[in-house]
DNA sequence: TCCTTAGTTCAAAAGTTATTGAACAATTGG
DNA sequence: CCAATTGTTCAATAACTTTTGAACTAAGGA
């Protein structure tokens, strides 16, 4: 039981800039990216929405290949493809996740801290 | 007769990606980044839709803080503002417009050249 | 086996975005 | 003034995306 992920050569600009154009999939990210190298199941992001609608946007970031979904169990455990994104966009993804650092707007998750602004 | 734009701090992340998360648009800011420094205007664009379209397109590229729109007669100049991206999230322009570089599904400009294959 | 946990799928509804054509405005040149 | 050029606005439609709830599957533990 394995999902469909595509090949780092299938990952395509626009579509990842879209499914990173929107605010609860670019909170899930920079949790990611804040948590690297622990892999996190879906019910970590409960916060930012109902079930049925985080599997929809998760599947949105495997799909576009900004994460990957490994079966364990019952779980789905999610890590970003940093290096994939960074073979395919140097620098994009970096860029990114320090931009979203900084966002307030953002949901956050799990009593997550706020980056401080300079005092 | 000026048009809206936002000041830089208030450029938002997640609508920037979103704007870039469609091929036309991205091909729109490839090409002004590709003609750093020469002023455009909309019938620059005609290749990638009509002119009802552009417009609806253009403006949301001024809306996000991505382009600079200035009126000079009936024309509208349009520039990428690039400073201003750089300012509020460093890198993110450079890594979009390299990445986009390369991409060979965006449309093209006016017989623009499609970057090559390493050969 | 039965129950729980974890997540998916489906269909419907709601909302948003993209595209079009016709009509409009403003500037420039004759 | 008249016509051409440049681009906007409006209303309609088409297409897509997001969100929801109910029903479902699959694994794991008692």
């Amino acid at each position: 039981m394995t999902l469909p992920h595509p090949n780092t050569d299938q990952i395509s600009l626009p579509i990842v800039l879209g499914v990173l154009g929107d605010p609860t999939r670019l909170a899930i990210v920079r949790y990611l990216a804040s948590k690297e190298g622990v892999p996190l199941n879906c019910s970590q992001f409960l916060d930012l929405g109902s079930k049925t609608n985080l599997s929809y946007h998760l599947a949105k970031l495997r799909e576009a290949g900004v994460t990957r979904a490994e079966v364990v169990g019952t779980s789905r455990l999610i890590t970003l493809r940093r290096a994939d994104l960074d073979t395919r966009f140097p620098g994009l993804l970096d860029s990114v996740i320090a931009a979203a650092g900084d966002d307030a707007e953002l949901p956050m998750i799990g009593g997550q801290e706020p980056a401080k602004a300079h005092a």
